[in-house]
DNA sequence: TTTTGAGTTGTTCGA
DNA sequence: GTCGAACAACTCAAA
């Protein structure tokens, strides 16, 4: 950075990560106010590398419309490969940046890695400055009249219910810098790779980045809010709001929709979609206290839970694979395998299928949900799985089993959902559950016309077997 | 310090 | 069909 212009003013690098939204940004608000050049970044670092297939599919989906966002304003979205620090630091080194600004994450590769990118930006001279936005609360501001984390939902919940929380912010006009420096091209990333034949498929049934999100919360919030109480549990419905993705990438703010919710004034629903948004909170808040959360049993004695190994494996492929003989369990995991998606319901059933029909270890599940999920998100599946398997915080007791056939009969009544994905038996399938069969790897060696398969598991037996295995272990704890 | 009330989403069984 | 109880005890959070 020797032949830069001394009278220019300095750019400000803003690093994009789970933050692709212009509107209600703090950090790149900041930097547009700051009345300097802003270049925009995006970083393909090793937590890229890490994302499963899904996810990794999606946060392609989001760049290209962020990218798009961003030059409809005249601005670029400015894509470098490699080590976030290396890549920061080279990058204020070509533009004569002064400063880099981001979002804050909690997760602990994410705050290793931006503590490691803090210390080298300012050891350039360059500053470094984190901003929220990411959740409502910041972790350390939410504590029990002693002073310690909340354990359970609703006290957290009652403790930041009536809280005042600011406006969101607006999306800023950027000024360009008088060079942009190079970018690699999105689609060289090859971010869909790993998707492989399902790629074409999902990509019929998934709508990325922030005009997106802010389209579909108005259409949630118009028809779907006043009744989101029952409405959100009808799997075969469009009722819920339909947020995870765009929540998990930051294409709309928590707060954006907390104040949508607020002002669509439609209780009770209303605060019953909030407190969805508070147990985002909630998920991030444990997970900053103790990120152990993410790999082990929260509940102490629980990684010693018996759950059952290698000889049940084919049971794992069954689940995995959406053939377990359970309607509602594999039209779930069809779901999930052809749109990134599950209802949020059906999520709760394969899980409870999975750790105590199956009696599988909860990872197994959670590994599964991050390679498939287009909405992943890192606290909120490792405490779904744990709330679940009976080993998380405020977990449901072990006896809580789901039956899937009950819960079908309760929840999709008259079959719609389980006939919208699974097409054995059907003699005009609909095209969604045709489209599992275009989806799936072909080793997995399944057919369309095929007998829809025998239950692996007596749905009676499977629960007693559960309730004794825990009884057990309880005995022992 | 002690006490008290409560805790996202279920199922089954028997009256 | 409907209803309440049992399923287990334990921990959390506040008074």
């Amino acid at each position: 950075m020797t032949d830069l212009p001394a009278n220019r003013p300095r750019p400000i690098l803003f690093w994009f990560r789970r933050d692709l939204r212009l509107g209600d940004n703090p950090g790149l608000l900041a930097a547009a106010r700051a009345g300097q050049p802003v270049i925009p970044v995006f970083i393909r670092d090793a937590a890229v590398e890490m994302l499963g297939a899904a996810p990794r599919w999606r946060l392609q989906q989001g760049l290209a419309a962020l990218s798009e966002a961003l030059a409809a304003r005249g601005s670029r979205l400015i894509l470098r490969a490699g080590p976030a620090a290396e890549v920061l630091a080279e990058l204020a080194g070509e533009t004569g940046a002064g400063a880099v600004h981001w979002t804050r994450l909690y997760d602990p590769e994410a705050r290793a890695r931006d503590a490691r990118v803090s210390t080298r930006l300012q050891d350039c001279g360059i500053a470094a400055r984190e901003f929220g936005g990411h959740l409502l609360f910041e972790p350390d501001s939410v504590r029990t009249s002693q002073g310690g984390a909340f354990k359970v939902f609703t006290p957290f919940w009652r403790a930041v219910q009536n809280r005042a929380l600011p406006e969101p912010g607006a999306a800023p006009d950027l000024t360009a810098p008088a060079a942009w420096p190079e970018s690699d091209r999105l689609a060289d990333w090859r971010l869909d790779h790993d998707m492989q034949r399902g790629a074409a498929v999902v990509a019929r049934y998934e709508q990325a980045g922030e005009a997106a999100a802010l389209t579909r919360i108005a259409r949630f919030l118009a028809a779907d809010l006043a009744d989101y109480e029952t409405g959100r549990d009808r799997v075969a419905e469009t009722a819920t709001s339909g947020m995870s993705a765009h929540l998990s990438l930051g294409e709309v703010s928590p707060l954006t929709l907390w104040h949508r919710a607020l002002a669509a004034r439609a209780e009770p629903g209303g605060e019953a979609f909030r407190r969805q948004l508070v147990w985002r909170e909630f998920a991030y808040h444990l997970m900053a206290q103790d990120p152990r959360l993410l790999e082990s049993a929260w509940r102490p004695g629980w990684d010693h839970f018996p759950w059952r190994r290698d000889a049940r494996a084919g049971t794992v492929l069954a689940w995995q694979q959406g053939r377990t003989g359970a309607p509602f369990v594999d039209a779930a995991m069809r779901e999930m395998y052809v749109t990134g998606h599950m209802h949020n319901r059906a999520r709760m059933i394969v899980a409870s299928y999975l750790t105590k029909h199956l009696l599988c270890d909860w990872r197994i599940g959670q590994r599964w949900f991050e390679h498939c999920l287009a909405d992943w998100d890192p606290a909120a599946n490792a405490l779904g799985w744990q709330w679940v398997a009976g080993s998380g915080p405020d977990a449901a007791p072990f006896f809580r089993v789901f039956n899937p056939a009950l819960q079908a009969e309760k929840f999709d009544p008259d079959g719609q959902y389980r006939r919208r994905w699974i097409a054995e038996g059907q003699a005009h399938p609909p095209a969604t559950a045709l489209a599992f069969f275009d989806a799936i790897p072909k080793s997995w060696g399944l057919r369309a016309d095929a007998d829809y398969p025998a239950p692996i598991v007596n749905l009676k037996q499977g629960r007693a077997d559960a309730l004794a295995a825990y009884k057990e272990f309880n005995a022992g704890l």
